[in-house]
RNA sequence: GGGGAGGUUCCCGAGUGGACAAAGGGAACAGACUGUAAAUCUGUCGCCGGACGGCUUCGGAGGUUCGAAUCCUCCCCUCCCCA
């Protein structure tokens, strides 16, 4: 499936290439471009961009790259922008954040990440990673003015997320109106065929496809994907909001985040980040589909194997209840010990007050056992310690 | 530049001299029930401690008070109206 077997036909990547997609400007010229890139064997060059504000990658990125990578794998080339010079502002779509500059050392540093983890989905070979960076500064303030001048501050003002600010009488900084400007400009000195980007982006992949056109290019054809919902089922997935799942995240946690995920989100989370058909879904006990999806979407960062051997831990574990094949160890004085500081220092607790607030609520065993009394003491010899319904570990004495 | 409104704990949002670590909601965490779903019920929820208590919070810095999130002064930031 993968490599660079030659350009496929529009009428057999079409329908990977707009499965779950939203916004898709303009059909005809993507069809156009499609036939053009097939006849000639030369690949059409898909923009994305990122901005490396946050060193980890979740699910709602996958969503991005994934399609990215079926356009690899009908044969084009990525184009992976590092916005570092679009950090400076942050992106103001969505909320009121205001976001703090990065210094250049974070920038350096998440970008080097970013192509750690991004490189798990994207072909290598296939991608040309770029920081905007290197043609935004020689553009210069005079540059920048000149394209400032192709847009007007009507059409900047009329998206949705900056109405919103200004009947909630929030902030919106100047800086901030200029950054479409920039990110559409990526485009210009890219000579981007396509731009993909998530559907709250919609506006400033637009002002992409208008510069090109100020600037007498034909035009990137644009295509959004739906925002994937977080793990809370209500707001998209960001780390922030703790209901993501990192792209890094182990086998056995990757999947069972996945299985807490509401039941509404099963489709979208089937659409968005597995090959499966969500209509046969459908018909499938809502558990066992939901199992279904986790296992797929878990092979596609660690292999078939490792999410078999995921999905069994799960059932063992939380529907069968028993204890984990595989457990960290931690070594503890020998004791004894309180097992509230045990806590602490296997990092079950952050602090002995918190820890014995565990215990009361009855949410700590030792051994299989539910401990009643917060000033326990113990002597650790391998014993088992199971800390909610997530932590588990064993305890060992240390040598000496 | 002029006039008005406002900055509270992770978020929203009460509180206008003591009973305030600060109502209420949300989030989060834990327990019950389950399919680690949803819904529901219960508990915890600034930090620390063998729980009495101690320490740090209400934009910032000072001040007035026995005592301040609440009063005064200066400063910083935001919003609205006018120019």
């Amino acid at each position: 499936m993968k490599g660079s077997a030659g350009i496929v036909s529009p009428e057999q990547a079409l329908p990977v290439l707009l499965r779950g997609v939203v916004d898709l400007h303009v059909q005809e010229e993507f069809v156009k471009k499609l036939e053009k890139s097939y006849r000639t064997q030369v690949p059409l060059k898909v923009k994305a961009g990122f901005d490396p504000t946050s060193p980890d990658l979740h699910l709602g990125h996958f969503v991005l790259l994934k399609k990215l990578r079926q356009f690899q794998e009908m044969g084009h080339t990525v184009q992976f922008v590092i916005g570092d010079f679009t950090a400076l502002i942050g992106d103001p779509t969505g909320r009121s954040e205001i976001r703090k500059p990065l210094t250049p050392e974070q920038i350096t540093e998440n970008a080097r990440t970013y192509a750690e983890q991004v490189f798990r989905i994207l072909l290598r070979d296939q991608t040309q990673v770029v920081f905007n960076s290197s043609w935004m500064n020689p553009l210069g303030v005079e540059g920048l003015i000149r394209l400032a001048a192709l847009q007007t501050v009507a059409r900047f003002l009329e998206r949705d997320d900056f109405q919103k600010r200004m009947s909630e009488r929030l902030p919106i900084h100047l800086h901030e109106l200029l950054y479409p400007l920039i990110q559409g400009y990526d485009s210009v000195a890219l000579l981007s065929d396509v731009e993909l980007g998530g559907s709250d982006q919609l506006f400033n992949l637009l002002v992409g496809r208008d510069l090109m056109r100020q600037h007498q290019m034909e035009q990137q054809v644009v295509l959004t994907m739906p925002l994937l919902v977080g793990l809370d089922g209500e707001k998209k997935m960001s780390k922030s909001l703790r209901n993501s799942v990192a792209l890094e995240d182990a086998a056995d946690q990757m999947f069972g985040r996945l299985m807490s995920i509401p039941d509404a989100l099963m489709p979208s989370y089937a659409t968005l980040l597995t090959d499966l058909e969500p209509s046969s879904l459908a018909s499938m006990h809502p558990k066992e589909a939901k199992v279904l999806v986790a296992k797929s979407i878990v092979s596609q960062f660690h292999g078939v194997a490792e999410s078999e051997k995921a999905t069994e831990t799960f059932e063992k574990v939380f529907s069968r209840r028993e204890m984990p094949e595989e457990m960290p160890v931690f070594s503890v004085s020998r004791g004894p010990v309180k097992l509230s500081s045990v806590m602490v220092s296997t990092g079950a607790a952050k602090s002995e007050s918190l820890a014995k607030q565990l215990i009361r609520q009855k949410a700590v065993d030792w051994n299989g056992e539910t401990v009643m009394d917060p000033f326990l003491l113990v002597f650790p010899a391998g014993d088992l310690l199971k800390v909610g319904k997530r932590f588990y570990c064993r305890v060992v004495p240390t040598e000496t």
